[in-house]
DNA sequence: TATGAATGAGCCTTCATTCAT
DNA sequence: AATGAATGAAGGCTCATTCAT
């Protein structure tokens, strides 16, 4: 009887978007299992029944978005093979802009990777390794590429790398950790192509940075001067 | 009864420092009542007493802490009239990470604002008035010299002066928002010069990219070509 | 349909084995339905659907441990007629602590009755007359034997009689009941024989105790003195 | 002001005496806060506040009924130092089963005990230390007196001496343990000196099984013969 | 007939706030 | 002026039971 099992999967799937909504503009402890089940129309219980409890839920939830988001928004964005590390750079940028500044469900995941960096709950350790570590080597390797860097032989890489990446990740998620800042700063302005100029501000101001970075950039020093 | 006036300040001012402790590493949902007040060896009255309420005590605790801020780690860091637009980004930068990356009491002030900025929590108003828009008024001053960018007459600047300067903040942010996910990336290792490094890095990375982005610095890009 | 009803069989007799392991280790109270379900590879539907209850599947579980254990472990163990009344008093002493020190099936309802006595769960009444009614009756007939006390008209016994058997049976069932405390005080230690030296002990403690109180065993009474 | 301490005293102590009754009767799991606190006649917070949570009130309870219990019902029921080592006994099954057969307030003790004995708590390891062990030691040094046996040198005592206070400890305990059957075995009756009628049967049935076990006892072994 | 999702009462605990003293 | 006990709403979780299919 797939109806059964259909309605079944009803109550979980309205469980996984009410609660996708409310963990990601919350985060985890400040969201309740009772606001997520009055949204999702159902009752208390079945948090306990379908994700045994708060936890279970939000995993749940996190494992469906990232899902959702990788195939959605991978870091490559559709690129070539032959596409050149800055292009490969502009396509992670827009593509990490996109996880959390887009709307709705596809969005929850880079909403909800945000929060737990800058509060880690308790799937701290899932989120690092499935979600974080695999887009922090990926932008890497495309660092390291564009500081023509030889990659060492532990695998790690330099630290000047590891800072460039940490910076223009810090710029991408500015953007959402400081959204309500930066309303207050510039009113908002309802623009179609605002992602895609923040993008591209980022790109353009990373390459700079990383060319200024550059161990065989010395004109790009002299011309600071 | 000054005495009596003595003792009830000596009261007040140990809430505000334990309050700023706790706050500053719990930030203001997660820190209760009754910690702040055993810490500061008192009764839980007394922050209904002193204060009115936890939000009060917030308050007070930031409007103590901003002045303390300003005093130990202003935007220039004591620099001369006669610094360069370059100088004065330095410092500015350096300057804003000593602000949550210090230790102690003096990096109160950073730790909350890095808080409210990323979950406003009742002072937001505050926050963004006495703290935040002054300091981002004063960066982008500087970024405009750098881009030789002429004010407008309404008195805002471009909107990619506006991006430049998110992009240098974010940065700086990062290192303490992200902080438990940089340590996983990167075992910690403790090093005296740890701030200054990162310093030194924003600030020769975002002087990279507003030199790529500046009008009048077509060489820049076509270097990248 | 045979094998419908087969296959009901056999999830209800799947859920009364799972049960009585349940119950017996827990208790009433302390077991939860999806336990035992869990542990009978069945639904949690399936308690209400076969027995009402979780009540009803504890009395089912009662009735059909209480078969097993009176075929199992009958007070007399198989003794003869021509019995004395020491051998049947050995020979009860060493069935009553196997209904409950033994392993597995057999001792489920030993270790319900001893909960029920300590914890009265609903099934009291049951229990009652079916369970400990006849085995006490038993046990006072040897009781008034070894004491060479009439039967009274009125078929109820001496208070001494009823006081022995209640210290007969009391440091039984302490083997149980207070088995926890009786591992602390002593480390366990594996021995097969251990059962039966226990039995030895209360027989011959208890035979003792009959003799001091018998009414005509003034011998015993001046050894004392 | 002693006033504001009285008063809140009264709220703690009431808190006490309504938990005893309560735990008393039911145990630690069955009792509910709010069971409790409507019976002290104050709100389900006050647990929190004075006694941190359940098991800390269970706690509280405990070491305030054992203090009460110590004073009240010594084991040796203020024996003089000559007693004999019968007097002793007589004394001990006494104060044993006053413990928790008294009514009200002091008998708490011996039925936290009797039910931690059942089914041990959190606070095992405590009831086990304060209230069990010692009550244990003193009965084994009675009982190898009567048995006439030396101390060993390791200070444990020989493996009959222990089966014989688990015997008396036993009997005692299954007139609190298994009430609820005996009543329903044996009507009630009021009978202020029921206690004592127990009391004496149970010292004069472990008279005579000590005596039965005694090594330099053959007489009564044969006598039984 | 048999399933398992749905239900909601009830549990313990936390917490900011109030208020009598 | 200052204290800390009292308050009760709200949180997450457990669980026996019900009910649509």
């Amino acid at each position: 009887m797939p109806e059964s099992s259909t309605h079944s999967e009803d109550t979980k799937t309205r469980l996984i978007e009410a609660a996708g909504d409310v963990f990601a503009q919350h985060g985890f402890r400040a969201s309740t299992v009772r606001q997520i089940c009055k949204r999702a129309r159902t009752h208390v219980g079945s948090v306990n029944y379908h994700f045994r409890d708060k936890k279970g839920l939000y995993e749940a939830v996190f494992g469906y978005s990232l899902q959702l988001a990788a195939s959605k928004y991978p870091p490559d964005l559709g690129l070539t093979q032959e596409a050149t590390a800055e292009e490969k750079l502009r396509a992670y940028i827009h593509s990490f802009l996109l996880r959390f500044m887009a709307e709705g469900l596809p969005a929850w995941h880079g909403k909800l990777m945000a929060q737990e960096i800058a509060e880690p709950s308790g799937a701290f350790d899932q989120v690092l390794e499935n979600s974080i570590r695999p887009l922090y080597t990926y932008l890497a390797g495309i660092v390291r590429e564009l500081m023509h860097e030889e990659k060492s032989p532990d695998g790690d890489e330099s630290e000047t790398t590891f800072l460039t990446a940490l910076s223009i990740v810090g710029q991408c998620l500015h953007h959402h950790t400081a959204r309500h800042i930066i309303e207050a700063l510039r009113p908002p302005s309802f623009d179609p192509t605002r992602i895609e100029r923040i993008a591209d501000h980022i790109t353009r101001f990373s390459l700079g940075g990383i060319l200024a970075l550059a161990p065989g950039a010395p004109l790009a020093k002299e011309k600071r001067v």
